[in-house]
DNA sequence: TTTTTAATACGATAATTATCGTACTTTTTT
DNA sequence: AAAAAAGTACGATAATTATCGTATTAAAAA
C-alpha cells in the first residue's frame, strides 16, 4: 500500500479515531485547525477511495467512509522510512527523542518498561 | 526552518553523518540506492543552500555543503508531526511500534531504561 | 597547447499534491 | 410547489517537488 500523503493522513488518522466517519464530519475537524474549503476535503477523500486506501458506504445519500489501511501498517511503515531518513536507522534514537519530546504518564512509563524487559527475554 | 522535503531529507542526513562533503560524494552515495542523476543531485542541494539549509564552502572549485539545521531540531520536529498526526499525540504507542520494529541491543535496552527513570525522577 | 574531464549554474519540464469552482442531484424547509 | 440547503462528481488550476538537459567554466591529462 502506498505512504499517504499528508493530507491524506490528516483524514486518515481521523477514520482511525472515528472508524467511519462522512466527509461533513472530517472536513468540520480538518477545518478547526485549518482554513480550507468543503470540496477540498472532499476531493482528497474521493483520491483516496479511488486509491483503495478507504472504503465507502453509498447506501445513504451521505457516503460514509471507512479506512482500509490498518493504523498499525501504517504507523509502522511511516516510522520506518522516518527511522531510517532522519534517525539513520537507530530506534534508541528515535525512542528518547520522542520520550523528550512529550513525556507520558507513569502509567505509561511502566508499560514501556513492561515492554521493554519482553523484548529481552524473546 | 522549514520542513526538508524527502529528497532533502536523504541528503541532510548523509551530511549530518559526513559533516561536510562535495555534491559527488553525495551523488555516490545516493546512488547506490536509487537511480538518478548527477544534477539532479546538484540541483537539489543548490536548492537547499538557497532555502538557508545548508552552508557551503566555495573555496575551491569543489564546493563542500555543511547542514545548518541541527539534527536534533529537525528528529524533534518530524517526530512531533508524525506523533500528532499518525499517532494521535501518543508517544507511548510511539514508541513501542518503533521499538517492534527494531529491537535495539541489550546495552541501549539498558540506556533507554534509565532515560525513563530519569524521565520520572524530573 | 589542445583535449578531455569534472564542476557549477540555471531554465524548462515532468510529476505529484492540494485547492477550488461549477454543474448537477437530492433532501429539507418554507 | 418553490426555494434553499446539503450532497456528490469532476475538471481545471495552482503550488510544490523532483528531474534533467544544456551552457559555461576550471582543472587535469595528453
Amino acid at each position: 500500500m502506498n505512504k499517504p500523503t499528508e493530507a491524506e493522513l490528516e483524514i486518515l488518522s481521523l477514520l482511525w479515531e472515528l472508524k467511519e466517519a462522512s466527509v461533513r464530519q472530517i472536513h468540520e475537524r480538518i477545518s478547526q485547525s485549518k482554513e480550507t474549503g468543503y470540496t477540498t476535503t472532499l476531493k482528497i477523500m474521493q483520491i483516496m477511495h479511488a486509491k483503495g486506501m478507504v472504503e465507502r458506504d453509498e447506501e445513504n445519500r451521505t457516503h460514509l467512509y471507512r479506512p482500509i489501511m490498518k493504523q498499525g501498517d501504517t504507523q509502522k511503515s511511516l516510522l520506518k522510512n522516518l527511522m531510517t531518513t532522519a534517525f539513520g536507522g537507530s530506534a534508541k534514537s528515535l525512542v528518547m527523542q520522542a520520550l523528550g519530546q512529550e513525556t507520558p504518564s507513569k502509567e505509561e512509563l511502566d508499560e514501556i518498561r513492561a515492554f521493554l524487559d519482553q523484548l529481552e527475554n524473546k
